[in-house]
DNA sequence: TGTACATCAGTGAACGCGCGTTCACTGATGTAC
DNA sequence: TGTACATCAGTGAACGCGCGTTCACTGATGTAC
């Protein structure tokens, strides 16, 4: 017990967190743009005041929840990377890899559906860049996929659009859907997902 | 000056329509979860108190502009269903209208993304119910095409889903984009439902 | 057409309440010697 | 190791303010005769 980063900083960070879990939790029925300063620290049993030690206002405490949200739906695109496209086998395991993320942080999926389109232009805007970010990782896999031979930049990035639009839209309906109805809900993703490959597949012929 | 259905109501749904508008206006830069009831009034320029003559809570005029906004959205849809689908021609007039459409109810469309995913759930039932819709009336007309023969009901509907939301994420992107950006926008959208119908021509030689 | 009464959209005062923010503070943790 | 001082996360009282809702009201519009 020496030597563990101070324990006071220990000690904030732990609040700084606890405000974060708490707003996230308070955000599953509301907006951000409605969500109270008191609320929040009411909810984690700290003073009103304490909140400004560690954010400048609410609109601050979303941007770092856009960064935490958005660090888990990241961890879900990178391993979908590793291994995805085309195959109906892949492409199954892709919808699971989705409905396991609702499942484990359905609180995260929710802000960002919610706030992708919401009341707060800079929890707006940095989301959105967080999807840029993505299409282009998801461009970079597909332009290393033999299939990708003879396309350009230009729709390599489209494709990829329509892939992270398709995989939040996947996340969304999950969050609407009973646990029960999952299987149907993934059943209509897959589909579309291989709608969206066999659509692929014959670009090159189209063009 | 005599049977205009009575001035009394007349002026009643005058009032009415100015709250609507007025809410909607203030929903530009916030969310409906925050809205308050006094600034709508405010705006309008009638006592608060007024507005309990018209609706019972800032949810109730929610469910208001669900009607309102999902309405003209619905006008859009309609036309498109008369003439769509397929050539290259055809997607082009599609993102034309949607364009068209985002240009001429900007808040329409904002409101109906927003509050999609949003923090009243009242709303965000009434809006997804109207979707459901809006996805057979797509699958209807799909189903009425040449191209259609041999597709189950289930895969209409899963193609018509398809077709609804990439309608609301073009709109969405629409509202995203500075005017002198749109023919970019167009481009983008354009090429991903042509991926799309590309996908939907090679459907059944893949099953 | 004129009069007497009913309806009801909109008013304005009043209420209790929770909000965000300020300020000087406390007391445990950290640091210098 | 012990002492003296600095830092700073969290406190608690206080503030002015706008909120949603209630209530009895006003006066123009509508209706009955």
């Amino acid at each position: 017990m020496s030597h563990t980063l101070g324990s006071r900083q220990a000690q904030k960070q732990k609040t700084r967190q606890a405000l974060l879990d708490a707003a996230l939790e308070l955000l599953e029925e509301q907006s951000l743009s409605s969500l109270g300063l008191r609320e929040v620290t009411r909810a984690v049993g700290v003073a009103p005041t304490a909140f400004y030690r560690h954010f400048d206002s609410i609109a601050d405490l979303g941007a770092a929840l856009v960064e935490e949200a958005v660090g888990s739906l990241h961890a879900v695109v990178s391993e979908l990377l590793t291994a995805t496209w085309d195959s109906d086998e892949r492409i199954a395991r892709t919808v699971e890899l989705i409905a396991a993320h609702v499942r484990a942080h359905p609180a995260h999926v929710r802000f960002i559906a919610r706030e992708r389109h919401g009341g707060v232009q800079g929890v707006r805007d940095a989301i959105a860049a967080q999807f840029g970010q993505f299409g282009e990782e998801v461009r970079e896999a597909l332009r290393r996929d033999p299939e990708s031979v003879g396309w350009s930049e230009e729709d390599l990035l489209m494709l990829a659009g329509l892939y992270v639009d398709h995989m939040m839209m996947a996340a969304a309906a999950f969050l609407a859907t009973p646990p029960a109805d999952f299987p149907r809900a993934a059943r209509l993703a897959e589909r579309q997902l291989r709608l969206v490959s066999l659509g692929r597949r014959h670009w090159l012929d189209a063009s």
